[in-house]
DNA sequence: CTATTTTACGGCACTCGTAAACATT
DNA sequence: AATGTTTACGAGTGCCGTAAAATAG
């Protein structure tokens, strides 16, 4: 059972007529009684009833002419949803910086999807690092990053400015404290690097890290007393968030971090992915 | 867009791998490869992401996955529905006498509903000549008739017998009653030939016809002396009737009427005509 | 004779398989 | 080298059109 043979199939039956079906279908008419026939033998009943003039559907006929009906019905559907000028719809999966995810994107997810809600929007937060991997894995479509990327695989723009800022105790110099503890996200964390390199640009080198899944966990053990951070402003400054802790300010350029968003070059990219990268905002 | 080319493009997002799913379908590797860019060529994008290990869904892929499934899902669905042993399913139209239809039918419709309620049941009432005019025209599948048939083109079986009475007004020899009418069905009726026969062979020749569309029509008028009538004994001595008419026997051979099942010859009958005509009683 | 469906037949496009090339690990 | 995908090409099937026959009013 093939569509073009329901479609035959269906034009007969909405005519009445095999001729009158071929005329629609710009079918010569014998090729149409042809696979009307073929369709009869395959499902070994007839399909429609021979009158004098023209045919009418048989039971079986009926049965089969709402099954094809509603198989064509879907199959334009389909037609629709993969052409050019369909809305933005379907999968749309983003990695994202755990700290991106909190501040930046909130607002810009409900915009999103609010313009284009047949989107099944998918946001999973990690590193820098494993979000490139995940992008080169065709795990997600897209991602929120820090840092440079091989622009031979990977295309980008510049979305966010993030100021950062070294988040320690409150009344301790980090530079001088005792067993110095550095609370970062997991491995490929891109606040790591350049902690540590500020670190030992002070001369500061024994310390050991702790790795924390989230801000919170981050901000709470800073606030204990457990070691120091670095954050983007944005994200320490949220007043439930910024008790217990001392902002320090980082010298040029430490305090400057660019967020890019990155797809994969060599691609053309699905709609939603499209539109969503119309919606960023210039840096 | 093919039936056969969403089987082969599911099978391979299945499987994650071009080849796994040539083996699964037992075409050679090549082959899947052409076919599965020619889905991509046709809707312009394409639908999986080739890996150094086998190939996963685009966005695009994923949507496209969604519509096959139900598509192929329906396709299966289709094929049992008209499939040798399929449960009876479909319309059913069965055009019947009036009288038939009130006394012999409502038990055997009922029986037939709750063995086959997939059946859409279709009942019309006609006079057996209009029964036979739908049944040739395909309007019906089948039909209760009395009288004799044309056994080239129509199969029947004796599933009723009745025995005719005369309806009359209380203390009135019809032979005799002045002004008489005869109440009948539509044209075509059957009852109206055996009273005309009846009357002519009694000498009564003066008399007109009142067309009537119901059962209790004729009876509430025979009750007021319009006319009389003649109908089976079970039509008529159904409690909530009786009243009011006299019932007249008739003599041999007019008081016999076989009720017959009638159908299409050389025609293969659909499943439910078929368990239909095993549930008649034997006459 | 008109309208319609059925059958017979030939060309051609499309699908499948073979085989070799290409890509990646 | 091994695994998997792409490309090139020849063979056969099945679809479509032409044409003529059958069927019915």
């Amino acid at each position: 059972m093939e569509i073009n043979e329901l479609k035959i199939f269906l034009a007969v039956a909405r005519q009445g007529s095999i001729s009158r079906a071929a005329e629609e279908l710009n079918y010569v008419q014998s090729n149409v009684t042809t696979r009307i026939k073929q369709l009869e033998e395959r499902f070994g009943r007839p399909l429609f009833h021979r009158k004098s003039k023209g045919v009418c559907l048989t039971a079986s006929g009926l049965i089969l002419c709402d099954y094809a009906q509603r198989i064509i019905q879907l199959t334009g559907e389909a037609h629709d949803a993969l052409s050019e000028n369909a809305v933005p719809q379907g999968p749309l999966a983003i990695s994202s910086m755990e700290t991106t995810a909190a501040v930046r994107l909130p607002s810009l997810l409900a915009d999103y999807h609010r313009r284009y809600p047949q989107v099944a929007l998918n946001l999973v937060s990690a590193p820098s690092a494993e979000s490139l991997k995940k992008l080169l894995d065709y795990q997600v479509d897209g991602a929120f990053i820090a840092g440079e990327v091989d622009p031979q695989a990977i295309e980008s723009c510049e979305v966010f400015e993030e100021e950062l800022v070294l988040v320690a105790p409150l009344d301790i110099d980090p530079l001088t404290m005792e067993s110095l503890k550095i609370l970062v996200f997991r491995p490929g964390c891109s606040y790591r690097a350049r902690l540590e390199n500020w670190l030992r640009q002070n001369g500061r080198l024994g310390y050991h890290s702790v790795e924390l899944g989230s801000i919170e966990g981050i901000l709470a053990c800073v606030a204990a007393g457990m070691g120091i951070s670095i954050l983007p402003r944005s994200v320490v400054e949220r007043p439930h968030l910024m008790q217990n802790c001392a902002l320090h300010e980082l010298p040029e350029p430490v305090r400057r971090m660019t967020t890019r968003f990155v797809w994969r070059r060599h691609e053309k990219p699905s709609t939603a992915l499209q539109v969503f990268r119309e919606l960023l905002p210039a840096p």
